[in-house]
DNA sequence: AAATACCTCCTACATGTGTAGTATGATAGC
DNA sequence: GCTATCATACTACACATGTAGGAGGTATTT
């Protein structure tokens, strides 16, 4: 199930309301990041329904709206898709490549050593 | 610039060629995996390079196709988008959810120690 | 020279995605 | 009760993507 970039700061929006929240709500949270109409996220959420991504409760008015896949699901959707695609399953290469390209602090290096470690 | 799955495995067809191929050979390499008519990947490769992904030397006749981005570049790329839309760019918590989620062997692990000690 | 086989160009069409307008019903303030 | 507000449903439209067909060249083969 792919997950477009548009698609993925409506589940921004929605993942920290597990229970769901009416669509004023859901317009007001993408409001500063977007600036879309209240029918274009309208249109999103239910498209995203239909595709499984987002659960929609009509129970009672205003609907509810939550999303359906969890952050972490669609977080390893993607590591699987980069992993893949780009670097033909080798993890080894893809994480040399970003621990090249980006500054870690030292805890953060330090910590994983240790999951290095903690892996033998 | 984007590359969907389907562009990446035209990319990944042209980068063996620095010095470009006829169409003839791009549809030969990419027969096993995709099985496109000849059109279909003519209609690629000028697509992309109305979007500059793709070079098309056309001295002569068949013309020839070559990438106009790196195979380095364009993972980069995808490396970014992933780490900014997904770990709003922690490079550390993304390796370390690489490295729970892939097995690696002893000397990958060692390299990539050495890597970090490198960092210091 | 007619048939074959490539080559490129242009066109087509379904589906997906980004963005929103209109219509119409429910609600709530005045 | 009427008007403004918020909700949902339906519709629209442009552009991107996936997939290819046909037209009309050039070269080669017989």
């Amino acid at each position: 199930m792919r997950v477009s970039d548009k698609e993925w700061q409506v589940l921004e929006a929605l993942w920290p309301h597990p229970a769901g929240l009416p669509l004023g709500d859901v317009v007001e949270a993408l409001r500063a990041e977007t600036g879309w109409s209240r029918n274009t996220v309208l249109t999103y959420l239910t498209r995203m329904e239909a595709k499984g991504l987002v659960a929609i409760c009509k129970e009672g008015t205003p609907h509810r709206y939550a999303a359906a896949v969890s952050r972490e699901d669609c977080a390893a959707q993607e590591r699987q898709s980069l992993l893949s695609r780009v670097y033909r399953g080798s993890a080894a290469s893809l994480v040399t490549a970003f621990l090249k390209e980006e500054r870690l602090t030292a805890e953060e290096r330090e910590a994983l050593r240790k999951l290095l470690d903690d892996m033998e």
